[in-house]
DNA sequence: TTTAAAAAGTGATTTAGGTCACTCTTAGCT
DNA sequence: AGCTAAGAGTGACCTAAATCACTTTTTAAA
């Protein structure tokens, strides 16, 4: 467990630096959690109680229309945060679901504690606001490959962009990612 | 001039408290800017200088494909912020376009003293950081909507989100926006 | 190690939305 | 006021991708 809180404090540390005291500090408000594979992180109309940085493991975070199809919001492995965070931020009911395609373990960070930290040690504030600056980027980046890009070129830019991810995850959860149906994704590449 | 920038003081104080010397120190900061309609914020090639909080006024930030289709990224006017958050966090050439649908004034911030004034007053650090989380819950938001709605049901959303907007947008812009083409917005809704 | 379930491939058919071509309308100019 | 250009509507046709139905392959579990 000592060796998982390095990784965190590393993961902090790729951004901002911390001293001992502030990491000892940042530390004590995050908890541990484990799930097997199939468990739910989050469920829709559930409580969502905290966001979760990835210790080890793989999930989806997806959303389920009126006719059962399931669509992809985010994969999220090792290193990256999860959460919905919409209903997080608002401390409102789960709008999405969030499951484990592996067995996974996380930290956990509740609303409160995250706030706390971010007023009391300024370099927290910055490596989230960092963070965030990435992710907005991100999505930009994913909607405008959404409005330019054919299902195709997503994939081919998927499979260049995240080689290891495709490796671990049944194509039909791609093609949900890639909002394409996975008959039509199956016709693609060859 | 100065009714404006108590207007962006009232915009960080949405979200934090700032003291009279934080606030002028913070103000120092900002470059004013005026452009006419048509006229370009930010051109593909271009360095990206700054990100620009809206006054007053209203932009479009888009991509032209290889198809010279325009493709739009995100409508922005009074109290919103834009730039091509890409080019700008990396200090690249710009990979977008932005230019005015109506006459606009901006305030203009560098990295450089974004990052200065995050660094020095914590406040500021918070101010961004929950405004790019709140970005960020936006275009998940955004990207869900692509992948699970018609395209007619993301025009009658975007009615009823922004229905200001609509009013002050042609309707091919809108199209555009929504990822569908001019002739089959204009055969919705009726 | 066999059995069930999940994943993946593939043909046939349908459909939402794109494209093209043209008309009508509205908004800026000078 | 009159002219040009941008915006918007609409019919005809086309196409990428969805859907449906079924088979084959792989995985996991009893």
């Amino acid at each position: 467990m000592q060796n998982n809180y390095n990784l965190l404090r590393q993961h902090f540390e790729e951004i901002v630096s911390l001293t001992d005291d502030e990491w000892d500090f940042v530390k004590s408000h995050f908890e541990y959690k484990s799930l097997k594979k199939h468990q739910f992180l989050i469920q829709v109309g559930q409580p969502v109680a905290f966001e979760y940085w990835i210790i080890n493991g793989l999930v989806k975070a997806y959303s389920i229309d009126e006719k059962g199809k399931e669509h992809i919001l985010q994969f999220a492995m090792e290193n990256y945060w999860v959460s919905d965070h919409c209903a997080f931020q608002h401390q409102e009911p789960g709008t999405i679901f969030v499951d484990c395609l592996e067995d996974s373990e996380f930290f956990c960070l509740s609303l409160e504690n995250r706030e706390k930290m971010c007023f009391e040690v300024p370099a927290v504030a910055n490596f989230f606001r960092i963070k965030s600056n990435h992710g907005y980027i991100n999505l930009q980046q994913r909607i405008l490959s959404l409005l330019t890009m054919t299902a195709e070129s997503r994939y081919e830019y998927l499979l260049n962009k995240l080689p290891k991810l495709i490796q671990r995850v049944p194509k039909k959860l791609i093609a949900s990612y890639l909002g394409v149906s996975r008959e039509t994704l199956s016709r693609f590449n060859s």
